[in-house]
DNA sequence: GTCAAGGCTTGATAATTATCAAGGAGCAAG
DNA sequence: CTTGCTCCTTGATAATTATCAAGCCTTGAC
C-alpha cells in the first residue's frame, strides 16, 4: 500500500499502540483501494475476509431479511468495520456499501488475527475497540426501544448540532432516506417528524437544518448520557 | 469463595483456557453470593465494580430512560454480564435484577483487568466472548428493526421449542410480561399476538405453549440464520 | 372455605407508524 | 430550455401498536 496513508491509519486508536514490526507486517499485507459510490463492499452471510478501515468517504452498514432492509449504522473516517466477524472468523452479520466514493484499507482477516496473537498491545486495543462497539449497539437498542420516532429524530438532530459546532444550524451528513432508515422509520414519516418538530424551532431547508430554540428541542428530546453520549 | 463451585466456573469458555495461577487469583478475589428474587444487582449509570457470573437462577438485563423501561436481555446459567463496562472501567449501560433466587460470582473489575493484562489466553477468551456479545446485540437489533411483533414472537417460540428439545411443546422460561418487554411490545399485545398465532398451531396454556404445526409457524416466522441462530 | 393480590386477557379506543398514490423541487444531460 | 430523473413531501388511508378500563383466573394467606 501507499506509505502516505500510513500515519493516518497508525493514529487510529486500534493501531497506535501496537509494535512497529506488527504494524508494518499488517500494512504490508493490506490493500488500499478507492471504491465508487453505491458499491456493495460486503454482504451479510459471506465470510469476513478482510478488516475494513475507512479513510475517506462514507460507508453505510445495513441488513436485510425477507425483502426488508434497514440501515444499521454509518461509518465515517477514520473508522473500522466488521471487526467482530474478523476476530471470530465468522460470516458477516451486516452488509456494507459506499455512500460516496470512498477510500478503504483492506487488511486480510488472517493477518489481523495473527497480529492479535503476536502483539499484546494490539490485543488490548482490540478489546477496547470491541467493547466500545458493543456499547454503541446497546445504546442504539435503548434508543430504539425506549423512544418514539420523533424523540429519536430530535436527539439525533441535537447530536449532529453538537458535533458540528453548535452554531445554530447543522447539515444532514447523508440522505434523508438513509437517516430515516437509521432512525427506524420510513422516509414519509421522517418528513412528518420534521414537521412535528417545527414548534420546537426546527426548520428544514434541504440538507440544512436550523435550530432556533435548542432548549425547547432538548426539553422534548430529553437526551440521556447513557444513550446519546459517545464517551460513556 | 467456596471451592465446590469452581469447576463449573472454570468450564466457562471465558475462563477455561487461562492459566491456573491467574484463575486462582481471580477466584480468591471473588465473592460467591446468593440473592433473593427481584433484587436490583446493578443500576445503569453506576460504575462497573464487578464482573458478574451467574451460576444459578436467572437475571434480567433492563434499561430505563425518562420513566420508560425495557428488557434488554435475559441471562441464564452459566453466563456473565457487564463484561464490556468492566473492561473499559466505565459505567454500566444496563441495569440487572434477579428474576428468581440466584447464585452469582462477583469478580472485582480491577482483578479482571489485571488478569487480562497478565494472561494472554484470558485476553483471547475475552475477545471471543466480547465479539460474541456484540454479534448478539446486532442480531437483536436486526430482529427489532426488520420484523413485526408477531414475527418476533413466532421466531422466539421456535427458538424456545428448539432449545427445549423440539417435543411439540415448550415452557416459557419467564413471565409473559418480561417476554413482552424483551420482544419490544406491551403485555396486552403479546396476548393478542398469541391469538394471531392460533391459526398457525400455537396453543397457550399458562406458561406452556403447544405447537401443533411447526412448519406452518416457521413459514410465518421465516427464521433467518443471521438473526436467530446462536452459533453464527 | 373466603379473601386479596398479581398476572394475564379482553374490549374499546387512541396514538403511532406504514403504505399507497400523487405531485413538486432540484438537478444533470442533452 | 426542456426533459427526465431522483429525492423528497403531502394527503388519504390502513395497519400496527399502545393505552385505558374492566374482568377473570390462579395462587397463597388466613
Amino acid at each position: 500500500m501507499r506509505t502516505s496513508d500510513i500515519p493516518e491509519i497508525r493514529s487510529l486508536r486500534l493501531f497506535e499502540s501496537m509494535s512497529e514490526s506488527a504494524f508494518d507486517s499488517l500494512m504490508q499485507a493490506a490493500y488500499l483501494q478507492t471504491f465508487p459510490a453505491q458499491l456493495e463492499l460486503i454482504r451479510e452471510g459471506d465470510p469476513a475476509d478482510f478488516l475494513y478501515v475507512l479513510t475517506d468517504g462514507c460507508v453505510e452498514m445495513f441488513a436485510r431479511t425477507n425483502q426488508r432492509e434497514t440501515t444499521m449504522g454509518m461509518v465515517h473516517p477514520v473508522g473500522t468495520f466488521i471487526l467482530a466477524a474478523v476476530l471470530k472468523d465468522a460470516v458477516n452479520l451486516m452488509s456494507a456499501r459506499t455512500v460516496q466514493k470512498s477510500k478503504l484499507l483492506l487488511i486480510p482477516s488472517a493477518n489481523v488475527r495473527a497480529a492479535f496473537e503476536r502483539d499484546e498491545a494490539f490485543a488490548r486495543a482490540i478489546v477496547e475497540e470491541l467493547a466500545g462497539c458493543y456499547r454503541g449497539v446497546v445504546k442504539d437498542q435503548k434508543n430504539l426501544k425506549l423512544r418514539s420516532s420523533v424523540e429519536r429524530l430530535a436527539n439525533r438532530l441535537l447530536r449532529f448540532h453538537q458535533d458540528q459546532g453548535a452554531s445554530g444550524s447543522l447539515d444532514l451528513p447523508y440522505d434523508k432516506r438513509t437517516l430515516a432508515s437509521l432512525l427506524g422509520m420510513t422516509p414519509e414519516n421522517l418528513s412528518r417528524a420534521f414537521n412535528t418538530l417545527k414548534p420546537y424551532g426546527v426548520e428544514v431547508d434541504g440538507a440544512t437544518v436550523h435550530l432556533s430554540d435548542v432548549d425547547s428541542l432538548a426539553r422534548l428530546a430529553k437526551p440521556d448520557a447513557l444513550i446519546d453520549e459517545l464517551a460513556t
